[in-house]
DNA sequence: CTGAAAGCGCTTACAG
DNA sequence: CTGAAAGCGCTTACAG
């Protein structure tokens, strides 16, 4: 029967390292942080200690980190970063880019040996736990996902603290970081791929218009439809009535609209709906993809993947590493950089349901 | 234009604190952590300067922390709890149902003024993450969720941590602490349900037994058909083929197989795919609920719940925050409770889509 | 009920 | 290239 502990055991400690190593405590420190005043034989002999007596895997945090609010030195903590889920009035799907995002986030993070603290902000009084996360030095930045605007930008600037955020936002006063999806690129992609098909009347059916990242598809499928010479049809584009509930009989009705010439391919720009558009496209006797060739748009981690579509996939998880270097440069750097902002290109998929059109 | 701070300011000490107030840190310590020593107008004094020079928010964490390992003192910190997320072979609708377990332990958390390090472990070296935060004493204690089994105990005991697992485990060899969901009660509360309205011939449908909780699901579920005396015809209870594609042919053809006698009522076992059951059906012409009664499962938050059939909910978030004031009482406590268990109740909801049988 | 002082385990300016 | 010593901001045993 294993019994459980419940004291944390007396740690090994920086003394007794150095005093094995045979080397001052200054000495160690230096060693064990690669400080180029330390000759490499020492470093090396250190780090073999550390090793054999179990200190590899790091100082205390809350020492280090005392130790080291003393300097403004050019080594600024990187230890622990606060992640921000900010749900706003409208949740539904974000929960699973929230998870993406996350989970990139946190795999950059560790290889920087800093942890994600995971803060989620909802009702107001919640700003009291970011707050005091800031003011008691728990964390050395943020990384923020969810509806940001410039109210919130304001409130963290206030804090001091950097922040990145994480997808679209609606700020338009000052200068912000940001690591993004190219989401007119979703939808340009989309249509190259099926206008290289050889289609014509290519229709877009997607959410309403409650995320950033909705409005910049449509806008980026309006566009790229005039650019690529498709047939620019304005119901093409539309919202489509049926899409908050799927309802067969409204999507027959949405197809016979159209009269002798409906769509020959349909992009569905919105997250892990276009499955059950295609059980319904079934139902009411449309053949996918000989009759509509369908293409769908994935948000989500490399390994949710398991529809075999054609889809346009936007790396969330990616998105989620790319905004953790970012805040770590930043934070690291002092640099005088203001604002920067990365885009990450979409990849297209191809899968069975395009095909060209007969 | 805002332009963005890099470095924190100097913080609002409690040598400030203590100055302003006219009490010595001693003083100004122990009337924020509210020892009984202090005289309760001192206590007040100090607390209205705290709030009036911004103090409120707390002393720095690290000295906090550093100061109070000298001690093995009644009051342990629980400053910071690890929250793993064990991804193992099989990922699919875990991380929902992480993410909603997640939200919960953090709202707690934070009510106990802690917060949540999110831990991802899906390779071996994410071990080494874990290790490091234990070592170098980042948290307090472990909420685990996942595939968890008698080797991650193990190797979670050795780190002198306390844990807790949320959900179903697979452990045989020791005493554990964990907060789960009666899963066999969620067969048995939907068998009630459609056994009231005069059902008889009840199936079960549901995903392969790769989960726990699939397991206990089924077996709660062929125990309450025999205890309420309803039709034990072992197809109702078997596997269905149709389950993993939900083909509409093979749907029909699993129906066809019961001949004169199919079921009345259908319990769908599985996280989030009721919905797309129930197009099928009526796709292939069956009217639910008239044909038959159909129940669902969601596993999830309460805020997830768009769905209007009837459903059987287990509380994911509760369960979340059960785990985590579990956490806490076994920290601060340190009493001898070896392991705990809480066990929390599913609860019907009622929807359209069940009907007595006519 | 209160305060002066020691000390937690590191980092780093300073003096060799 | 190395070490003795100061100090980060708290908590708390100890002495009033």
């Amino acid at each position: 029967m294993v019994s459980l502990p419940r004291h944390r055991q007396r740690a090994v400690t920086l003394q007794d390292l150095a005093r094995r190593a045979k080397v001052s405590p200054t000495t160690a420190s230096l060693a064990l942080n690669d400080h180029p005043r330390v000759a490499e034989r020492t470093r090396q002999r250190v780090a073999a200690v550390a090793q054999r007596i179990g200190f590899h895997n790091g100082a205390s945090y809350a020492a280090r980190r005392l130790a080291r609010s003393r300097t403004q030195s050019r080594i600024i903590s990187f230890d622990q970063v606060g992640f921000i889920y900010l749900v706003g009035p409208e949740k539904g799907d974000l929960d699973l880019v929230c998870l993406a995002n996350m989970r990139g986030a946190e795999h950059a993070l560790a290889k920087l040996r800093a942890c994600l603290v995971f803060v989620r902000v909802e009702e107001r009084e919640d700003w009291e736990k970011v707050e005091r996360l800031a003011y008691t030095g728990v964390v050395d930045g943020w990384l923020i996902t969810g509806a940001v605007n410039d109210a919130i930008v304001n409130r963290l600037n206030a804090l001091r603290l950097p922040h990145v955020i994480l997808g679209d936002h609606r700020c338009a006063r000052g200068p912000v970081h940001c690591a993004t999806i190219n989401h007119a690129g979703v939808a340009r992609l989309a249509l190259e791929h099926v206008a290289a098909l050889g289609h014509r009347r290519i229709a877009f059916v997607g959410g309403s218009m409650r995320y950033v990242y909705q409005e910049q598809m449509r806008d980026g499928f309006v566009s790229a439809q005039r650019e690529l010479g498709l047939d620019t049809d304005p119901r093409l584009s539309a919202h489509a009535p049926f899409w908050d509930d799927l309802d067969p009989h409204r999507v027959r009705q949405w197809l016979d609209d159209f009269g002798a010439s409906p769509p020959t391919a349909i992009f569905a720009g919105e997250f892990r709906k276009t499955e059950l558009l295609l059980k319904v496209l079934r139902s009411i006797g449309v053949d996918v993809p000989r009759q509509i060739s369908l293409i769908s748009y994935e948000a989500a981690a490399n390994d949710f993947q398991v529809s075999d579509l054609t889809r346009v996939v936007v790396p969330l998880d990616e998105m989620g590493r790319q905004a953790a270097l970012m805040l770590h440069k930043i934070v690291t750097d002092g640099s005088q950089v203001e604002s920067s902002e990365i885009r990450l290109a979409p990849t297209l998929i191809q899968g069975w349901s395009t095909v060209s059109p007969s």
